[in-house]
RNA sequence: GGGCAUAUAGCUCAGCGGGAGAGCAUCGCCCUUACAAGGCGAGGGUCGCAGGUUCAAACCCUGCUGUGCCCA
């Protein structure tokens, strides 16, 4: 297949007959890419436009997110490249520490390995295979969407460059103090075994157990009943707490209790913030070593914390033999029997809780002691706050602004070390010599490395680089710090360690602070913050003017699309097509919902058409419910482009009819006063299309933008326009030639405006269309890098415009009095008589007699006075105060047309009464603006006369 | 528990102080030479409920109810 005809002469082409999205978009992405379109040029005076891409994760599979994303990030760039700005828009993909560690473990156990087996080194090198082989997927699917990236500028994170940007920002910031080791209560994942920070923990409702245990006074003077979600931590248990004004226990506190199935004896204290005297019996266990409000309690008393549970999620030596060794839950299950042969146990009650799970591996989060890295995040965060306040970064939807204040002024240190071996791994290293005692090799077998345990009391050495020596001892035997950092600690660097920084590039220079970040807010947190806290402080500046979240995509009743429901809408069965025979089973669950919907499937639909149902239903704010329905619509609509744009070429063939487009703009090859009613008014409807447009995109409602020109399009240029040029291009009068020629200027040029305009919405569809468009010498050799529209003051003409909408409303109401009348399409109306005693009125109808024959088929059009005689019987319709008279003839039943002038009268009627019953009250006259009363003064007037005119028409059919 | 959204036609959604809108679906009539993925016409809504502000409320305020999200 050709790249592309390139047709920069009067060389006619036509495009195919039918729209076949699949076709046209396999086109032109090549072409491109090969001309260098995306490519953007640090060196150039233009002004900038930057948009990083949120890095898609790199074991991703496109989904309606991504699809999302780039509609509106590729939107905004397309517009502001042909508005003449610099646009850069920077592709990568981050590693995904979790997420990819997993997959290839996955990998390997197919093979019988595991990553112990393997060891760091051979592990790593795995991933990285994988990542050489299948890492470029996404950024795969992603050209099929159509985004306009900078392919040569593409990072990730993991890449030499990033990674030096990563380690320079940790040792500058601890050197700062803003990054410390330290001993604290962490959210540790069994099962992925690693820690992680709070935003990755998830907390719902679940059901589950409240038990009642009875701990009793070591003096034998009674007891205290506690209840607890976790019965099992009763072994880390260091107090038992109630309320200092809880009158049950006056004079209890500070007695010892014996902790059940142990010999241990615990004190009952009093704490007003742990104990909730209205919540059962008011005393609660306290486990400072298992649980967050439990570690805060034992601090504040003093309690010593036992760790009862390990890293494996097992129970440790710490406890009873009998338990040692025990799971989690095994242990709860042998503890509660035991608790009941004591007679300890109470009771047993259904109970919904919050416990934590970890949002990668669904894991219940065990609270556990452990030395971690921490961000000062409070120091960070006071810039980034004060960044939105002053509107330096202004996000949009306003509304998230509260989310972030609210988060970022109540922040807490962020955990930044992750017990994995994919990631960065932090740059620093402990002496073997001087933190004897703190280094702890524990050989497991079959495993090559030995697991390393680091204590909270070894000195770490911080640098960007192995160090030679202990600075302190001078020793040589350095380790390095086993665990990597959060994912996100890397992401957080993206704005600026893409483009080159520690060094201070002249991409920095020409594209740092970018211009605006466009995300999910779900990831607010994650990323927009910690973008903002780094940028601010390694460049001195907030890294984007504009956040602009984008709403989340659902199905179609509201859910969140997740293969388990099988509600997934996976893009690219929408793009190409799908039948249930095309996609395999294993893939085909995660769409169930699709095929059962479809049990044939769907039909292409092509990523011009989900980009623009993307557009139009991602209203701000708002979250996306996705059907597919919708989406069928909007590929019609996209249908009518091409159709219509078929129309204007096959009627400039044989002329010299162009489009006058060159790189500096589009200068009309005609003048206001060449141009016949209609002609001013679709130029009058084009430029208002463009202002339009153009504010919409800059205010980022593309749904509004989207919908102006669906509008503009299919309801004004093809539904009046196209129809109303039929008229003047099919004459066979030599007196109209001069009007094809304007016809066809006009045609061409509203048409590749709209093309243009369309181009970011919908990128392949409408290249296709301009290449094929005539064009004169100097066009650009792509619509995508031709001059955005510039609305033209000289052709916005109401008093034009107007006329043609009289003409419409007299086309509309002959046509409602056909449809109503049940006259078939086919059969002409022999005479229309249009009566009206206003000579302005007269003259339109009688300037566009021929236009009014044509569009609603009838033979001759009379002209009369208002008072002229009218023909019995007759039907009648009102439009724009013309009194326009259908004889009856034998076209007509008496009875329908009775029933539709009730029909209109009531409607009629009821506005009129409306109107009239505003300006009968004087506060109305005397209070609302005086261009309401204007406008509600003229309804009146001319609902009189309407009404008027339709009451005789009924009175005489009797 | 706190916070933020949201409720408009059968469905999916725009509109957010001055006459209730779109697409799909429905009902008529049409294969008219750009388009049946289409054309023309029609039906369909006390804009969640109850108060309040205003000359005027789907729109602003308060409360209630349903739904969703975020944070504890």
């Amino acid at each position: 297949m050709p790249l592309a005809i390139i047709k920069n002469n009067k060389e006619q082409s036509m495009i195919d007959k039918s729209y076949n999205p699949t076709q046209v978009e396999s086109r032109w992405y090549k072409f491109w890419v090969e001309k260098g379109y995306f490519k953007a040029n640090e060196k150039s005076d233009k002004p900038p436009f930057c948009i990083v891409i949120p890095p898609p994760n790199v074991t991703g599979k496109l989904h309606m997110g991504h699809a999302l994303f780039v509609t509106i990030q590729d939107l905004l760039t397309r517009y502001k490249r042909m508005q003449g700005f610099e646009a850069l828009w920077l592709p990568g993909t981050d590693h995904a520490g979790i997420a990819t560690q997993v997959m290839v473990e996955r990998q390997l156990a197919k093979e019988g390995k595991t990553r112990l087996e393997l060891g760091r080194e051979a592990f790593l090198e795995r991933v990285w295979a994988w990542k050489r082989e299948k890492g470029s997927n996404i950024i795969e699917q992603l050209k099929i969407l159509g985004a306009s990236c900078d392919w040569d500028r593409e990072r990730f994170t993991m890449d030499e460059g990033l990674s030096r940007a990563v380690r320079e920002v940790f040792v500058r910031l601890y050197e700062e103090g803003l990054i410390y080791r330290d001993e604290r209560l962490v959210n540790w994942d069994p099962i992925a075994k690693t820690v992680l920070s709070d935003l990755e923990i998830d907390q719902k409702q679940e059901p589950g157990h409240l038990w009642h245990i009875r701990y009793d006074f070591v003096d034998g003077s009674g007891s205290v009943t506690v209840s607890t979600t976790r019965p099992e931590t009763m072994f880390g248990d260091t107090a038992v707490a109630v309320h200092p004004d809880d009158e049950r226990y006056k004079g209890l506190v500070g007695k010892m209790l014996r902790l059940p199935l142990t010999d241990r004896e615990i004190p009952l204290i009093a704490d007003p913030e742990a104990a909730d005297m209205a919540f059962g019996t008011g005393a609660v266990k306290i486990t400072p070593a298992h649980d967050f409000n439990d570690f805060e309690t034992g601090k504040r008393n003093h309690l010593p914390r036992i760790q009862v549970i390990g890293i494996d999620a097992c129970m440790m030596d710490t406890v009873p033999e009998k338990y040692r060794g025990l799971t989690r839950e095994k242990c709860r299950e042998v503890v509660v029997e035991d608790l009941k042969a004591t007679g300890n146990l109470i009771k047993i009650e259904d109970y919904t809780h919050m416990p934590s799970r970890s949002q990668r591996s669904g894991a219940l989060v065990e609270p556990l002691l452990l030395p971690q890295w921490w961000v000062n995040a409070k120091v960070l965060a006071k810039p980034a706050i004060e960044a939105v306040e002053s509107g330096k970064t202004r996000m949009t939807p306003a509304l998230w602004e509260k989310t972030f204040f609210n988060w970022m002024n109540n922040i807490r240190d962020w955990c930044i070390s992750r017990q994995l071996w994919w990631g960065h791994q932090i740059p620093a290293w402990y002496c073997e010599d001087c933190s004897k005692g703190h280094i702890h090799y524990i050989n497991n077998p079959g495993q090559k490395d030995p697991d390393l345990r680091i204590d909270a009391h070894a000195k770490p050495i911080v640098a960007k680089s192995r160090p030679e020596k202990c600075p302190v001892c001078g020793s040589t035997h350095l380790i390095q710090e086993p665990d990597v950092l959060d994912t996100w600690f890397s992401s957080g660097l993206w704005p600026f360690s893409t483009m080159g920084w520690p060094d201070q590039t002249d991409t920095l220079k020409k594209f740092y602070p970018t211009s605006v970040m466009e995300t999910a807010a779900d990831i607010i947190f994650f990323w927009v913050a910690r973008m903002m806290m780094f940028g601010i402080h390694f460049m001195g500046e907030t890294p984007f003017k504009d956040v602009y979240f984008h709403a989340l995509v659902r199905d179609k009743a509201g859910q969140k699309m997740s293969k388990t429901k099988g509600n997934v809408i996976d893009p690219l069965l929408l793009i190409y097509g799908c039948n249930p025979q095309s996609v395999p089973d294993d893939e085909k669950a995660a769409s169930q919902q699709l095929f059962d919907d479809y049990p044939d499937g769907i039909d292409p639909q092509g990523a011009d058409a989900l980009r623009f149902s993307l557009t139009m239903l991602a209203a701000q704010g708002r979250d996306v419910r996705l059907d597919i329905k919708r989406i069928e619509g909007y590929r019609a609509f996209l249908n009518k482009v091409w159709q219509a744009s078929r129309f204007v070429m096959m009627n400039l063939e044989g002329s010299d009819a162009v489009s006058a487009i060159t790189p500096d703009g589009c200068k009309e090859p005609f003048s206001p006063k060449d141009l016949s009613m209609t002609d001013a008014w679709i130029l009058d409807g084009l430029n208002r299309c463009v202002s339009d447009v153009t504010k919409a995109i800059d205010d980022f409602n593309f749904n509004e933008g989207a919908q102006k020109i669906y509008d503009f399009l299919w309801n004004c240029f093809c539904d009046w326009y196209i129809e109303l040029s039929k008229v003047i291009l099919y004459s066979n009068d030599p007196a109209m030639d001069k009007a094809k020629r304007t016809t066809r200027l006009v045609l061409v040029h509203v048409l590749e405006t709209i093309l243009r305009l369309l181009h970011p919405f919908a990128p392949f569809m409408t290249e296709e269309i301009w290449q094929a468009l005539p064009k004169n010498a100097h066009a650009p050799e792509s619509i995508m890098i031709a001059p955005w529209p510039k609305a033209n003051a000289a052709f916005l003409n109401e008093k034009q415009a107007s006329s043609t909408q009289t003409l419409i409303a007299i086309v509309s109401a002959v046509r409602n009095i056909r449809g109503e009348a049940n006259i078939p399409p086919g059969k002409a109306i022999p005479q229309l008589l249009a009566l009206s005693d206003d000579p302005a009125r007269r003259g339109i109808v009688d300037s566009m007699k021929g236009a009014i024959c044509q569009l609603a088929k009838v033979e001759n059009v009379v002209l009369d006075g208002a008072s002229a005689a009218k023909p019995t019987p007759c039907a009648i319709g009102v439009a724009d105060g013309i009194e326009l008279v259908v004889p009856f003839a034998d076209l007509i039943n008496l009875d329908e047309e009775r029933a539709r002038l009730d029909k209109n009268i009531a409607k009629v009627r009821k506005d009129l009464e409306a109107s009239e019953r505003k300006l009968n009250n004087p506060n109305f006259v005397s209070r609302a603006k005086p261009e309401v009363v204007e406008t509600e003064r003229a309804r009146v007037e001319s609902g009189r006369a309407e009404l008027e005119k339709l009451e005789k028409a009924r009175a005489q059919l009797g």
